[in-house]
DNA sequence: ATAGTAGTTGACTAACTAGTCGACTATGTT
DNA sequence: AACATAGTCGACTAGTTAGTCAACTACTAT
């Protein structure tokens, strides 16, 4: 069956990284091939573009990702346990991440999909269907929430874009800011924005 | 006095331009050139690299802008009143680029913000102090209504900040989704985050 | 009118970037 | 062993990018 290699993981690894400490636009396919220890014509082996590596990256990435997604927004847990596990397990990406790199990222996928949605369009698709996917998580809590009578949002679509957008903004504003902190009002703030009473708060 | 010119000016109308429909990386100083109808030389005439246009053009335009957030946040307006005309005045705005560029483009600052923050030291600061500076007209008004009686919001401060999160979240979304339609939810979901009464809220 | 000042220009260099290609190497199959 | 398959590599081209510079032009005050 030929060779064998993980230079293509190796690429998608690196591509991911860059874009998540950098940027789209400062991210080149030198700098990738650099990082991957691959050299360049084994990156056009791979793939045809950055675009394409990134397309590739960010797939593979929601993949691995959607197994923590699942257990973490599992049904067989409270609404309100998945939302603030939810917030739990993204401050300690966080965390993680400014221990490494000495800064705070972010959401890869909404500063990603930001940057390039009015140029590249296949990354912004791909960056799209990821979003969509995981704000049915969001609505899916917020619907059986409801249904719970855990707090009243009668219609779950529209509070989970509100919810959406609140925790994006502040990943996104902690990147900006790099700054820890606010990221620990994120719960707390969900939780207001769903008008849950403190007493049904999950410790 | 010399010749006189408005290359200066034309250069950083340029560069907001380019940055606010594509991206820090997309925009280079040979497009910011051509868009201004200006020679490479002339651009090193009035500034050192892209970072210091860029600074120079987001102090410039946030200074203009500061006249019409001063009418919209005006304390003898009440406190709801000037929120719902910042949403106006925003909407407006989205409204305007998308028939321009055919993009919704969101909010500039914050976009740009999330790209070059870990890159470009001196564009970020600068960003961060105007995204301060428009946080306390939030604050202000928070704190005015909360003093009002109008709702109930004890900590201004934590609630502009949930209140901006929102804001620029939403924002963003629509400029990845290039989706006009949900901005237009932005001022209910303002209101709803600060428990405002429904007959409270102004027509 | 002329001299100083402010702004303009085109032609240049050097570095970086994306992308190509043919020769090479490692692995499994027969 | 030898062959097909899968992957690697270095050297290459061509276009783009940032940045420099000396010569030039327009304006104003005296």
């Amino acid at each position: 069956m030929g060779r064998v290699s993980d230079a293509k993981a190796r690429l998608m690894d690196a591509v991911l990284e860059l874009l998540w400490t950098g940027s789209y636009g400062s991210t080149t396919i030198d700098h990738i091939c650099e990082r991957a220890g691959v050299k360049k014509g084994s990156f056009y082996y791979f793939f045809n573009s950055k675009a394409d590596v990134a397309v590739a990256a960010l797939d593979a990435a929601f993949q691995a990702n959607r197994v923590e997604l699942d257990a973490i927004f599992s049904s067989s847990v409270p609404p309100l346990e998945r939302i603030r596990k939810y917030c739990e397990f993204g401050y300690a990406i966080q965390v993680e991440m400014k221990a490494k790199f000495g800064y705070v990222l972010g959401c890869p996928l909404f500063t990603l999909g930001a940057e390039i949605c009015t140029q590249e369009q296949a990354v912004g698709a791909k960056i799209s269907e990821i979003l969509e996917y995981k704000a049915r998580y969001f609505e899916t809590a917020i619907r059986d929430g409801h249904a719970a009578g855990v707090f009243h949002a009668p219609d779950a679509a529209a509070k989970s874009r509100v919810v959406r957008a609140y925790i994006e903004g502040l990943l996104t504003q902690a990147r900006i800011q790099n700054d820890l902190e606010i990221l620990r009002e994120m719960a707390e703030g969900v939780f207001n924005m769903l008008g849950v009473k403190s007493a049904e708060i999950p410790a």
